[in-house]
DNA sequence: CATGAATGAGGTTTCATTCAT
DNA sequence: AATGAATGAAACCTCATTCAT
């Protein structure tokens, strides 16, 4: 908080935590070296050590980073009340292909799958801030479309996965199977096609 | 110094492979210690190398036996060539549901998904045997779905994602979160209601 | 993790080669443990991974460090050009004495007859710099004796042998046989009453 | 001492031995797998144990056996009692020429000469059986010249020496820098000239 | 704030050696 | 006599972490 000299008020975690996310996505958490980490974000080994207290307080906040981004997207939908359910479904899976084209959360993505099994703290927080946010809020919305005689009788909570799948997969794919060399997978085709198929499935007759 | 044990026939790859998806899954490729796959099979550290090359060698084996079970599920499919599509898919779900609950395969998943950035060969390897033989006998199911009249004229491609994708995410949701304590997913119903929708989805009018 | 001693300045390769010439001498290339090496350089065993790439590096520095000063011993007896050549031979054998005796060429000399089987780029190296210079410098000697007539006609190649190989001997006696008890050899004397019997052996009629 | 069956009489420790000897000579002792020795005996690694104590003790044999050989070469030499010295010392070079040629020995010079240090029980015995009994014998040779008149007054001790370098030199150079691609050296003719030139050195007038 | 230098701890890999067959 | 299977011990090498500057 001291603007002191001429300086840019430290974009230096911001930095170290770019060049984290994309090692860690990269190798792996354990094969990840904090030189790598250190050269790509053009500092020394020994200068992460001034932003994070550990190789695994930065994995932390590498994805507690990106955890703020993702739920704020969610957060719009819940505040439209009255409207018709089935748009709201088709744009929440249009802005997640968005999220998955448009920013890094595929690669957290990719590492919470990778290290919550290691590092369940970290997985807990992911699940907790992530999951627990986007998941309820669409439970919501598909319990409101049931309850409004949209939808027919089902289970919401089930529901909720068919809908998002393909947006992990999405996710997924981009992160570790493009890099491969795997055909390149048209996100927002998908979310499209995807919410016409299950918004007919749940419809009444 | 002492070799011990009597030998036990060649069941030794098989525990070896069993015990390195275990630790391999629960920590990760990198951060597996060769001594606890060895103390879980109940070898010495040593002994692995009778077996195997190479702990990537190891890794390998252990995707590629995962891989050879779950090629075999689809194969059927195929076969059956006049009958409707719509109970196929169902089916295929089923079975889907079936394989992440009883056998070890999301283990795999997740593990391919961890290590395939790192390694591109076994990642490519997986993808060759198991993506290049489930999704395109899929998509082989949805055209003819197509052609006969079953369906709606869909994206083919882009459907069969919108089929697996729960699945996968199932796949996920067992290997990942619910060791962190998330509640239990009732995969044989997600495939149930999926398929439900997904057909209905698809149906024409 | 006490990193401690304050960085003395560059002498950190010598002082690592230096350990490393006695540790490779004694124990053989393969039978070196770094960790010794290490010890008498007083350093810690990774941080000779710092300076050095490798193990076989190490050993490739060794040689070619000793392999630098053998070499501008000879450079001297190329220049002097009409003068007779029997004292220069003389004078050749005596530096090759005080070599022996005041350097730790021998060591060099027996650790390059130890490695070169198993490692022979190394060898090649050392062959190509130290042996490529010394033996045609004094085959031209030789030469130059056989053209003025101070010496008969004789085979100039195998002459140089015959010269050097009391010195290769010595080398090895010093380097081998003396700190296995054996009765110290007198590599001056040697040198000297060997220039004497060649020389004459030599000379015309 | 049983014939037993139709059995050749135990050649294996000959053929253990031989293996043993070239891999020893070639990856040197600490660098050298038993695996391999035994392989190139046709043996399992097993077997060796049946016939040596130890890798050490193969070592040992190795070299004891070479020893035994090298040795009867130069009992001849001490019969002959009243012939002048001269054509003895020839001989003894090209006998010794012959042992480099077409014996295994410059192999297990090379080897004493690389493992004495690590090792220096065998480094003695070596020097007491091979050294200890060609040196005296070259010596007592020398002095009995000297006693005749037929050389001049020198260190004997020394001359053998200036003799016996170049089959040292020789010995260094097929066993160890021709496997690199070093000119082949012409032993026969090198022991023809040094015995020619050494011998004119020591003459009187 | 930043880093070069250093290291302890630990992991993979190798190999001489042994035992049961 | 012979070996395949097994292993303890150790060696090389890596890397997260720290301190002096």
């Amino acid at each position: 908080l001291k603007p002191s000299i001429k300086r840019r008020p430290d974009a230096r975690p911001r930095e170290i935590i770019d060049a984290a996310l994309d090692v860690f996505a990269e190798k792996g958490f354990a094969g990840a070296r904090l030189d790598d980490v250190a050269a790509r974000a053009g500092l020394s080994k020994a200068a992460i050590y001034l932003y994070f207290e550990d190789k695994i307080a930065l994995l932390d906040a590498v994805i507690q980073d990106a955890a703020g981004g993702a739920i704020e997207s969610v957060a719009a939908l819940s505040a439209n009340d009255r409207s018709p359910v089935s748009p709201l479904l088709a744009q929440l899976l249009a802005t997640g292909a968005r999220t998955v084209l448009h920013t890094r959360l595929p690669l957290v993505v990719k590492l919470v799958i990778s290290e919550s099994r290691a590092h369940p703290e970290i997985g807990r927080r992911y699940l907790a801030t992530v999951a627990g946010q986007i998941l309820p809020a669409a439970k919501a919305l598909i319990e409101r479309g049931i309850a409004s005689g949209e939808f027919r009788q089902i289970d919401a909570e089930l529901a909720v996965k068919s809908i998002v799948a393909p947006m992990v997969l999405a996710a997924i794919w981009r992160s570790v199977f493009e890099p491969l060399g795997a055909l390149r997978l048209d996100v927002e085709q998908l979310a499209s096609q995807h919410a016409d198929l299950i918004i007919r499935g749940m419809r009444k007759a």
